[in-house]
DNA sequence: GCAAGGTC
């Protein structure tokens, strides 16, 4: 009987291939990791007859990389030589265990079967896995399962079609790797060293580090971005007409079609041909159906979206929370780009669970009586995971706070995607007065449907209109000239940064948070409730660091974020304000504008070093053609179109000229630093 | 004392 090892990624793929093949399956367990097991069975494949199988999975990498120990030290040598350094590559700490045991089954087994998840990363894990089984066992046969969910009929399909790893996307993944590490370290070590001993260092606290990473950097730039813009913004004075007419008893205010003129003349003009015109008349008057469509299925990046705009939770809590969820069985997997639910999947026996929650357990039950709809489908589909949904009950008491507030997310946003529209009326008035277009709209909710288990949207009725005909004429009660200002932007908040981060391909939807994270933790921004007291007044950037209680965390927190949660659903579900926004401090805007300065094209802080972009966040261009796009020459690599090895020469040839003219104008950098955070210029307000 | 990626 043929021995075959398989090995799959994580655990739950593990697990619930090893079901699916084999039925009875024995599960042992492995030396040093309570979370790794090795099921066994037998199974009779096509190609390989009856085997006896071992599945059993890693848990992500098993690999690390790090400059060799002459290196490794940060005073053996000058950053600029982390460019060539030699770069070792070692079973990463904590991942002994994992690696002895493939070790010890591949000695056992003649063949090895790889079942990591179907792109990059996994393709790289499954070179991994192969390295590590063929030093322990050379004469192993390797394959891999090409597969994109875990339904049966697909993978028994993957079973009996084994097809070889992809050394391209490995390789790519690979460049990856070595070009984050070299950039990373060399160009942290020579900002840390340049400047550390210029940022005022608090107490006994360890000296900060000055980081540099292809993630964090434009993570960074977006939230200075926006800090510049508002700082910069003037307010221009706008002038507009609006109109007010009383009937039966209601008073409806009619809106200037052309919104409003930064011409107070013109408005003049036009307001006096209004007056002298004395009458209006009716020109359009539709009432017509209408929709507020019910949510798509769940996302990890609208998770961590809905999570920091509506729970009072960071984006980084609201993932480690999911997790927590995840691995203890109430929810799915939590890591997901996929906004459409499988024909095939169940969801009636998923609503049918929440049935028994007195929160929701009745619209539950609405839907299981008729009430049931598929869900929309969105436009992505990752081929690994269903959207985020919930996949047992569990009931508040047995939750800790932040897991109740997650739990309950995840269920009324399912729900919601299971429930229809929500069905209303619209009115639409317009009037022509002095020659010109004016109009009101309103709104009668008919049916909430959806929203009566999804209290984070709103869509309320408005005032009710009186009827109008077309053609009937009258005299306005009110026409009155006004006028106002554009007001500047809001900063930057945590879901309009993770929106950002998204659309620009920094990080991954799994360590977008972690990088926003890391830039509050090296005090390049701080975050603090929206609306909440100017922790220095006006447009101040932030002080780094200084007194306690300030600049650091959520110290800031006040104002509006204070409330509770206002609309009900109980829990922590309801959608009040909280939302946390971000301000750079002025190590961080000293960072970005100390490159800018240097004179590059490439500034270390645009995104599109990082991946081909949409739509730029800095230049607003459609697609910024730039030519150190990482995500656009990994895909080369996966193509044929390059190589590994070109793709890192390339990049580190650019990045070493950004290097060393950053060094040679290491004073530019330093001006910056001391102009923000020496100086008090920008703490006047 | 450096990065970013995977996952527990």
């Amino acid at each position: 009987m043929a021995r075959i090892l398989c090995v799959a990624e994580k655990p739950s793929i593990a697990k619930a291939v090893a079901n699916h093949l084999g039925g009875q399956v024995r599960a042992d367990n492995v030396r040093g990791v309570q979370w790794v097991k090795n099921y066994k069975f037998d199974y009779n494949f096509q190609q390989w007859g009856q085997s006896s199988v071992t599945f059993t999975c890693v848990a992500g990498h098993v690999k690390s990389s790090d400059f060799t120990d002459r290196y490794r030290k940060w005073q053996s040598c000058q950053p600029v030589e982390l460019f060539e350094a030699p770069i070792q590559t070692f079973v990463a700490d904590g991942k002994k265990a994992i690696a002895s045991n493939i070790e010890a089954q591949a000695r056992l087994a003649s063949i090895l079967f790889i079942w990591t998840d179907c792109d990059r990363e996994g393709e790289h894990i499954g070179t991994e896995i192969r390295d590590i089984a063929l030093k322990a066992n050379p004469n192993m046969q390797v394959c891999r399962a090409r597969f994109s969910n875990i339904e049966r009929a697909h993978i028994i399909d993957a079973a009996r079609n084994p097809i070889p790893l992809d050394e391209a996307q490995a390789n790519a993944v690979a460049a990856r790797i070595e070009l984050d590490l070299r950039l990373g370290a060399a160009f942290t070590r020579m900002q840390t060293l340049a400047l550390q001993a210029m940022i005022p260092q608090q107490g006994e606290e360890q000296r900060k580090l000055i980081s540099y990473g292809s993630c964090q950097f434009p993570t960074l730039g977006f939230v200075v971005d926006r800090y510049l813009r508002v700082r910069n913004f003037v307010p221009e004075p706008f002038w507009y007409i609006k109109v007010v007419h009383e009937k039966d008893g209601i008073n409806v205010r009619f809106s200037w079609a052309r919104g409003h003129l930064f011409d107070r003349l013109a408005v003049t003009i036009i307001f006096e041909q209004c007056l002298i015109a004395k009458t209006a008349k009716v020109t359009k008057m539709t009432k017509k159906p209408t929709k507020k469509w019910k949510p798509l299925p769940l996302t990890t990046v609208e998770l961590q979206k809905m999570g920091s705009r509506f729970l009072r939770m960071t984006s980084q809590e609201v993932m480690t929370t999911a997790e927590a969820l995840y691995t203890k069985g109430w929810i799915s997997y939590p890591r997901t780009e996929t906004d459409q639910f499988d024909k095939g999947m169940d969801l009636r026996r998923l609503v049918e669970k929440q049935q028994q929650d007195n929160r929701w357990g009745n619209f539950a039950q609405g839907l299981m009586n008729g009430g049931f709809n598929q869900p929309r489908n969105g436009r992505n589909n990752d081929k690994a995971h269903p959207p985020i949904h919930p996949v047992n009950y569990v009931a508040p008491t047995q939750l800790g706070d932040n897991e109740k507030k997650v739990y309950e997310f995840v269920v009324r946003r399912f729900l919601a995607c299971c429930s229809e529209d929500a069905v209303g009326e619209a009115t639409d008035v317009d009037i022509e007065y002095g020659g010109e277009g004016f109009r009101t709209h309103g709104l009668i909710v008919l049916a909430r449907n959806y929203l009566d288990v999804y209290p984070y949207d709103r869509w309320e009725s408005s005032q009710a209109l009186p009827q109008y005909t077309v053609g009937e004429t009258w005299e306005p009660k009110e026409a009155t000239m006004l006028d106002g200002q554009t007001s500047a932007p809001s900063y930057l908040t945590e879901p309009e940064l993770i929106s950002l981060m998204d659309v620009n391909g920094i990080g991954t939807d799994a360590t977008m948070a972690d990088h926003i994270a890391k830039i509050k933790d090296r005090e390049y921004v701080i975050a603090r409730a929206k609306g909440g007291g100017a922790a220095n007044g006006g447009h101040g950037a932030a002080q780094r660091g200084g007194g306690r209680g300030r600049g650091r965390g959520r110290g800031g927190r006040g104002g509006r974020g204070g409330a509770a949660a206002q609309n009900g659903g109980g829990g922590g579900g309801g959608a009040a304000g909280g939302v946390q926004e971000f301000i750079p401090t002025t190590l961080g805007i000293a960072l970005i504008e100390g490159y800018d300065n240097v004179g590059f094209e490439t500034s270390l802080s645009k995104p599109f070093l990082r991946k081909e972009v949409r739509r730029c966040g800095r230049c607003a261009a459609a697609i910024c053609a730039d030519y150190g796009q990482m995500e656009v020459q990994m895909k080369a690599i996966c193509e044929g179109r390059s190589t590994r090895n070109d793709v890192v020469q390339q990049n580190l040839e650019q990045y070493r000229a950004v290097f060393t003219r950053t060094n040679q104008q290491i004073h530019v950098l330093k001006a910056a630093v001391r102009k923000y955070v020496v100086g008090e210029e920008a703490n006047h307000g």
